[in-house]
DNA sequence: ATAGCAGTACTGGTATACAAGCATCGGTCG
DNA sequence: CGACCGATGCTTGTATACCAGTACTGCTAT
């Protein structure tokens, strides 16, 4: 969202109900979202609805054809890969830039992060909450917590394909040991692993979404720019 | 922009035009930017020009303050630095993705690119589009090309910086030796020296920036939430 | 002269009305 | 029976009106 109006405004309040919506599958991948309709639920104008669909198309989550109508964009694989790389690029690179002296208020929440996520390794919604915080703190680790943004911005389509494969595939304990040891040579300044693990991770992630593809395909486009039906094959009504 | 809507609408060709305006400082750091003044001279509505701005704001171009007005963001040193961060990430890790085989008919654009920017050194209008389209270039030849979109709004920030610094401070021919200097390497398929050259590509670029801070200090802001006053020093009127 | 306060003109946020255009459905014609 | 074609109801795009709130201006009281 806009990085001034911190201001509880409309529009802020209906951008990230959609975006939850949207990355919880309540509103799956080539669903249609008509600008009246959201606006008579969400007890708002369009003003702010459309407003916030403008944004969510920006970040590639919601696709508008003037005249037509707007519908959440299913998983298009390119999409995804390039939400891989580019979060790969950046969290590898924040690791090269780790201080010598580590924030030690950082490391103790990343810690306590870990030890939750032992505990909540069943819960699904919170463990996607945890995984959030810890490369966000990974980042902040090496200074640059401010780039997080960009990276939540492209791990929109990578968090909806993943909240399938986690459903259906992998389990969240998997990941929690992978992160444990990034954490692991994070401390013990090796870089090096720190890198390899890092990326083994993330790539682990990323396989198990290719997995769900071929399981799921209906949710996943060929083509980007497709035009989904209206009336037949509108999914949540 | 959207991915979607190709088609040629008023909002399409209000945020290009304002988007322009603010990186070729057209529309200085710091300006004032009321929507209904914006509406009148572009001859439409608030609604396209508010739309425009939202998505300007979010690119952090832009900063709106509610019920006070909207303001050219000054060039925030920390900003700059993320946006440094991010491209030096995402491009050196292109770098490592380069295929064995590479197009040659991009690589043919890329050395077409060149020889032009040998050319137009002069004219710095020119050598930023060229500019531009090579770093694209040498995206698009790793593959990750759908990945430029997101430098770009990434580089906003940069530019504008960039841009008082190829003014005041370096020639664009240092900047296009380097960008020689890496064709080169990736030519002879040595991913170390392409990188290496890349980085100091790059972070000469940022060290301009820094040295264009000292001098024109006005343009850049400490606290990036601060406030502009209305009246008294809008720059542009 | 100055501190305080109220008026006023402006801001962006929101709601709503209208316009332009696509897609569907039903009738009609070949 | 099938292909065409126009009426109809939806869509988003745009314009406009109104609202809540801010900040400046200038009067007023001290």
């Amino acid at each position: 969202m806009a990085a001034s109006d911190r201001r509880r405004t409309n529009r802020r309040v209906v951008y990230e109900t959609l975006r939850r919506r949207v990355l919880t599958l309540e509103l799956p991948p080539g669903s249609a979202l008509s600008e009246n309709e959201l606006a008579a639920s969400l007890g708002v104008s369009r003003t702010p609805v459309r407003e916030s669909l403008i944004l969510l198309a920006e970040e590639g989550l919601v696709q508008v054809f003037p005249q037509v109508g707007s519908f959440v964009s299913r998983v298009a694989p390119d999409r995804v890969a390039d939400a891989q790389f580019l979060r790969e690029a950046v969290e590898l690179a924040a690791l090269d830039d780790l201080p010598a002296k580590l924030d030690p208020a950082l490391v103790a929440e990343l810690r306590d992060n870990l030890a939750q996520q032992q505990r909540h390794g069943s819960d699904v919604e919170e463990f996607f909450a945890l995984d959030e915080e810890f490369h966000r703190g990974l980042l902040r680790l090496s200074g640059h917590g401010r780039s997080w943004s960009t990276v939540v911005s492209a791990k929109g389509h990578l968090d909806r394909a993943r909240r399938l494969g986690l459903y259906e595939a992998s389990s969240p304990a998997v990941f929690a040991g992978q992160h444990e040891e990034i954490l692991r040579a994070v401390l013990d300044s090796d870089v090096d692993r720190a890198r390899a693990t890092m990326r083994r991770h993330l790539r682990a992630v990323f396989e198990d979404i290719e997995q769900i593809r071929t399981r799921s395909p209906e949710l996943f486009a060929s083509d980007s720019d497709t035009v989904p039906v209206r009336r037949n094959v509108v999914v949540w009504e």
